[in-house]
DNA sequence: GGCCGGTGATTGAACGTTCATTCATTATCT
DNA sequence: AGATAATGAATGAACGTTCAATCACCGGCC
């Protein structure tokens, strides 16, 4: 990695963690180049401009869950245990990393993401996309859409999530449930 | 109703159209005034500040979401059917009135959602909780803590939403497949 | 009825702040 | 020395909020 890319790599992470703080009106660009120890002028020295930047981070993001995700696969396995192994990498990945989490689900809610947007290739939708329809064909899971399963499924991990976030304090006595929810997942997408 | 609640209300759909269209960025209190027919001065004459004008839309999107949905429960038929009603109702709803959920959506992963926020009373909230809590007492779902169950079909509901609006030109063929969804969801989360 | 004065809602221009972006200058590297 | 990267003060647009001025309405009085 080259210097260049180490330090928009610098500016990414750095309006990542803004982002997770204090949302998309909490991350001015001064505020960016601030905690990346840069002047704010520099930020446009990688990005042409604000909106080009966030979109970059969006791409970013995605490229980093994919490469985590990915290389923890084993597609030698049965894919019930590879179901598991998704659901269990992917929670981890979002509690280690919340800064993550919370920028996939602000820009999809944003006006960032739109249509035009939606056009450009998407290597981790791609991913989640053939890993469900590997589960499909090896008859494992229902015959549905695997953009529909993958949806379902990325949905309740979210909700897992946020709920594990919200509730940090206060739930000694439900952590034992939680554990069940990729069983009743599952449970919902499995052929039977 | 009289008629400062009138337009008090004008106000409140009026931003919560523009949020719909162009996320919190895209909401300046000159926007929401000239789309409520009043001048920018007036939005003070009903709320303190932007920020609780912000909050008192997500108590009115709350409370209305509660009155459709909890009008159209029949608390007489059995756990199974009241699930599908309110699978169905509350689909419907965000459908027909899809800034509801786009504001929900863009609420929860904003720092609108504050902890102390969190605090206040719910009632949405604390429905949505009893309901699921009558369907393990009647032994019809899975002994959980409820708000566990609760968060995982809201989950699963609008990401179903989701799907439909991203993709609402390209599905005809899909089409089928989603209503095989919340019998997906009824199989994860009954008692079996 | 017609007029008056007063009360409270409504207005929108003006204010001060914040922000994204620019660019002349300076520093760093080759 | 020349090229490239980095700086940060300056700029102008956009925003939330204020407030002096205007308007709409109503009861009381002639």
């Amino acid at each position: 990695m080259d210097q260049n890319t180490n330090k928009k790599i610098l500016i990414l992470e750095s309006a990542l963690e803004l982002i997770r703080e204090n949302g998309f009106h909490g991350c001015p660009i001064s505020q960016v180049a601030k905690q990346a120890s840069v002047a704010a002028g520099s930020v446009y020295t990688y990005f042409e401009s604000k909106d080009e930047m966030i979109l970059e981070l969006h791409r970013y993001v995605k490229s980093e869950v994919l490469k985590e995700i990915s290389e923890k696969d084993h597609p030698e396995k049965n894919f019930e245990a590879r179901f598991f192994d998704f659901w269990n990498n992917l929670t981890s990945l979002y509690q280690e990393r919340a800064a993550f989490q919370s920028f996939l689900e602000q820009f999809t809610s944003s006006p960032y993401n739109t249509e035009t947007m939606q056009l450009e290739s998407d290597p981790w939708g791609e991913w989640t996309e053939a890993f469900f329809k590997e589960g499909i064909e090896s008859g494992q899971l229902r015959p549905l859409n695997p953009k529909i399963l993958s949806m379902m499924v990325m949905g309740s991990a979210i909700s897992l999530i946020r709920f594990k976030t919200y509730f940090k304090t206060k739930t000694a006595s439900t952590a034992q449930d939680l554990h069940l929810i990729p069983k009743m997942v599952w449970d919902g997408i499995k052929f039977q």
